[in-house]
RNA sequence: GGGCAGGUGGCCGAGUGGUUGAAGGCGCCAGUCUCGAAAACUGGUAUGGGUGCAAGCCCAUCGAGGGUUCGAAUCCCUCCCUGCCCGCCA
């Protein structure tokens, strides 16, 4: 959601910013429909202004017991009036909330630009991608193993679903407890076991509504499947005002995810890159605006303290404004080195959203004894993807001499010190 | 799912149609007192919006949304949530 008082200040600005991801001028329709709502909203509040003050004076004559019809009938009159300006104003209002629940947030001056993917700049690069001949990829590793299953898992729930069986389902689940454990011992998050399925409201305060619902699955009687815990975790502080010196507040949860990848046909269809249903460590900051954006490098590092741990090669860019997404002011993605695809694939993403899921979540801070609240910033990101994990771990970790992976060393006290998952 | 009881300001809690945005208490903030603190006393203490150079004035909000009325925290309807009992159930 974006601050209509700004925009009256600085239109320009608006559109200058909107027009880098592409979009026409905007405020044009926003300013003459905020200045029609205003209008009508004023006429408005002098008729009930009106009304109460006539109100209380019939109290009064009716106390004394005086005759008040003559007033009563003046009220009476105001109410049609009435009605149709409230109507209109409704009507505004609702046509202005249209446009600018669907408007994407403002990036940040740091954001580069450019039009799609392929503008996204290199920030930096760790560790070196393996060079070797044979680099198969995980589905055929896994399916080698006989520890990933395709065909039953499409058997009992159709295509972009994997099921794991053996060394491959405990290396999932051992990555994903080392994740969490890593970000609430050593980076000062708090563990959260979130909601799976959320109310229309919290889709909407992190931005998946209104305009992203194709890209979630829906229960019968109306809930959301959380498509990322960001949903949960950044809906926490909705409708607070909170001290400012309780921030940051750092949440990392470890959940499923559940995605209907509508518009993704054909695309990454082999293997278990791309399902509807995935597992994800997840970070949330909730910071004062003025730390959000030192916050955003420290939980890109976060992520990245992950994949150095496992000692796994990967490169992190910043997503030019093309590739930025709806919510976020500026993202880090950070990708992984698969063999097997003989690329780098993301696996984390890091995105700064600034006071944007604020506003829409009436999400507050006060400074101790000041009055005035302001909007909190928030931030999330994937500490790590963990299905895409594991392809990253099969991948580089494969041994070609007997089909096997090796056990990453910090993942060893998790697999009760299998040094290796074979066959 | 059935039944009963409830949802009021940061918290507790009054309030069943009329100057109630809301008594009282607690908490918090400031002041007085004190060497300092506590206690006591005094004052202040919601959010959003409109309007105005400003001081201010005005509007809305007592779970949410409708309705009745000149006027609703108070009456009616629908929904949501919480607690307890019963049923069912991991």
């Amino acid at each position: 959601m974006h601050d209509l008082k700004a925009i009256r200040d600085e239109p320009g600005a608006y559109d200058a910013n909107w027009a880098r991801r592409g979009l026409s001028p905007q405020t044009p329709a926003i300013l003459s429909l905020d200045e029609k709502r205003r209008g009508l909203q004023t006429r408005l509040q002098e008729l009930q202004a009106r009304r109460n003050e006539a109100s209380k004076e019939i109290g009064k004559i009716k106390a004394a017991k005086g005759d008040a019809e003559a007033l009563m009938a003046q009220v009476a009159a105001l109410k049609d009036d009435m009605a149709a300006l409230e109507a209109q104003e409704a009507e505004t209002a609702r046509a202005l909330d249209d446009i600018l629940s669907t408007l994407p947030n403002l990036l940040d001056d740091t954001t580069p630009d450019g039009p799609d993917e392929t503008h996204n700049v290199e920030v930096r690069r760790v560790g070196t991608p393996p060079r070797r001949n044979e680099s198969p990829d995980h589905a055929a590793i896994g399916e080698a193993l006989g520890m990933m299953d395709f065909e039953t898992a499409a058997k009992i729930s159709g295509a972009r679903f994997t099921l794991l069986r053996g060394g491959l389902a405990r290396l999932e689940r051992a990555l994903a407890q080392f994740m969490l454990d890593t970000h609430t011992t050593e980076h000062g998050y708090t563990e959260v076991s979130p909601p799976l399925m959320v109310k229309d409201d919290a889709a909407y305060g992190t931005g998946q509504l209104p305009k992203f619902s194709e890209d979630l699955f829906r229960t019968t009687n109306g809930y959301w499947l959380v498509p990322t815990s960001e949903v949960p975790l950044t809906n926490t502080v909705a409708d607070m005002i909170l001290e400012s010196e309780a921030l940051p507040i750092r949440l990392t949860a470890h959940t499923p995810c559940f995605r209907s990848e509508a518009g993704a046909a054909g695309k990454d269809t082999r293997g278990m890159i791309r399902q509807h249903q995935f597992y994800k460590v997840e970070m949330v900051s909730i910071t004062r605006p003025e730390d959000s954006a030192a916050e955003h490098e420290r939980m890109t590092a976060c992520a990245e303290n992950i994949l150095k741990k496992l000692d796994l090669p990967f490169r992190t860019v910043v997503l030019c404004s093309g590739d930025t997404g709806f919510g976020a002011r500026k993202t880090y993605d950070i990708e992984v080195w698969l063999p097997g695809q003989n690329a780098y694939r993301e696996i984390s993403s890091c995105s700064n959203c600034g006071d944007f899921q604020a506003r829409r979540m009436k999400a507050r801070a006060r400074p101790k004894g000041e009055k005035d609240t302001r909007f909190v910033h928030t931030l999330n990101g994937s500490g790590l993807a963990v299905g895409r994990t594991l392809i990253a771990v099969m991948e580089n970790y494969y041994d070609p001499a007997d089909g096997g992976i090796v056990v990453p060393a910090a993942l060893r006290p998790y697999m009760g010190g299998l040094e290796k998952i074979t066959k």
